[in-house]
DNA sequence: ATTCAACCTAGACG
DNA sequence: ACGTCTAGGTTGA
């Protein structure tokens, strides 16, 4: 008998979703760099299934993303329920693309953008910066609560109470490889009496309280419920972002980050205490206005306005994009690689493969390959997780490899 | 006007 | 096993 357990048949994996649409869009990998986008701390809803292959949700569908050979090869999914809604074949492909075309903002072209930062800033120049990081604009209650989640707060956990939020109040849309998904909840979804409470005990700590306040607030304060954020949208930046900090556990940077992402202000530089070292280190950014230790609202306007002036008029893009490549930008080098684990456990379970080939880069900004293999122990049929270069191995394990995987 | 502790929790580290 | 620290911040004193 095989030490693997024996996979349960694909139809007993109680998959109720069925394709709705598929097709692909021509992109060349230097108009978008899928990994960094999905992956980046824009959105926390994508998992990486397999290697490069990236699952999510986008409103009612659960899509899966690739992007091979200047395509961006697509395939949305949905219940028989939903699926009634369009019958013709010809509607689903354009409905689909259509979405993934606002979604990743296609008409906005990324690689004249990315030579113009070239001309103005050195950094662009000097290859460390990828290229191909682009903007999702995103739903705005998601990504207004996604980032109230975020304040002292890690990828990995925003991630993770993201999806029990979905789970506990959005609606479900069905179950794929063995993997059950849920739309994002709506405002009367979340309008519960108990949100507060509930939240806690789902371990959200004291950002229950500001997803609540948030919730009441735009339902019942702000004129017009959902409305409010289309309204925000036809304001000018500095009206929307003071309409937004009318709501608790919303400060500029999160305000920042709901304008760029989610209403359209592409012009808009979030400042994180990443993006603040970040300034130090290579902008020298040390004057008088910005000298100060902590990130207050003096130096944030600061460093802020420099950016947005240095790199407009898509400065919250090279933000993205200067920033998505910093080794700051995982918390923990671990984390890319625990979820790169984690993806590739999904795939054991899933019987695709037993041992998986990742590009990892090292402290020296090396690339090289590792081999990462998954066995199961004879007793406790425990998973066991071996990881080797490829290349020769050194005699000595090196400490302090970051092991940073990247594809 | 500025600074500073407190806030929740998971996971890494010693 | 067990305490300490920190992580894409904000608030209120």
């Amino acid at each position: 008998m095989s030490l693997l357990t024996p996979l349960a048949p694909t139809s007993t994996l109680s998959n109720n979703l069925i394709i709705y649409s598929s097709g692909s869009i021509p992109i060349i990998a230097k108009e978008l760099n899928l990994k960094q986008t999905v992956l980046g701390g824009q959105s926390f809803r994508w998992i990486e299934h397999n290697l490069n292959e990236f699952v999510g949700v986008l409103g009612q569908y659960v899509v899966r993303l690739q992007h091979q050979n200047d395509n961006l090869r697509y395939t949305f999914f949905t219940n028989s329920e939903y699926e009634k809604t369009f019958s013709n074949d010809n509607d689903r492909r354009v409905e689909t693309a259509l979405i993934l075309h606002n979604y990743f903002q296609l008409t906005i072209k990324l690689c004249e953008t990315f030579e113009k930062w070239c001309k103005i800033d050195s950094r662009f120049r000097k290859g460390q910066i990828p290229i191909g990081v682009r903007i999702l604009a995103q739903q705005p209650l998601e990504n207004l609560i996604s980032f109230l989640c975020s304040s002292n707060n890690n990828i990995q956990r925003i991630s993770k109470m993201i999806k029990i939020l979905c789970e506990e109040y959005g609606r479900k849309i069905g179950t794929l490889n063995g993997m059950t998904y849920y739309q994002f909840p709506t405002l009367d979804e979340l309008d519960r009496s108990d949100l507060e409470i509930r939240l806690r005990e789902l371990n959200f700590g004291y950002r229950a309280r500001y997803i609540k306040e948030a919730v009441k607030y735009i339902k019942y304060t702000a004129d017009g419920g959902m409305l409010f954020f289309d309204r925000l949208k036809t304001l000018s930046t500095g009206e929307a972002r003071n309409q937004l900090a009318n709501m608790m556990g919303v400060s500029r940077k999160i305000a920042d980050c709901v304008l760029l992402m989610s209403l359209g202000k592409q012009d808009v530089v979030p400042i994180d205490t990443h993006m603040y070292t970040f300034a130090m280190t290579y902008y020298g950014l040390n004057n008088e206005n910005t000298k100060k230790q902590t990130l207050n609202t003096l130096n944030y306007n600061g460093i802020s306005s420099f950016f947005e002036q240095l790199w407009q008029p898509l400065s919250g893009w090279a933000q993205a994009a200067a920033f998505s490549n910093e080794p700051y930008s995982s918390t923990n080098p671990r984390d890319s690689l625990q979820s790169s684990m984690s993806s590739l456990k999904r795939s054991i379970s899933n019987d695709i493969l037993s041992e998986k080939l990742f590009k990892a880069i090292d402290e020296n900004n090396q690339c090289q390959s590792i081999k990462i293999t998954i066995t199961l122990d004879k007793l406790n049929q425990k998973k066991i997780l071996t990881i080797q270069p490829t290349k020769e191995p050194s005699k000595r394990p090196r400490r302090n490899v970051k092991p940073i995987v990247r594809f």
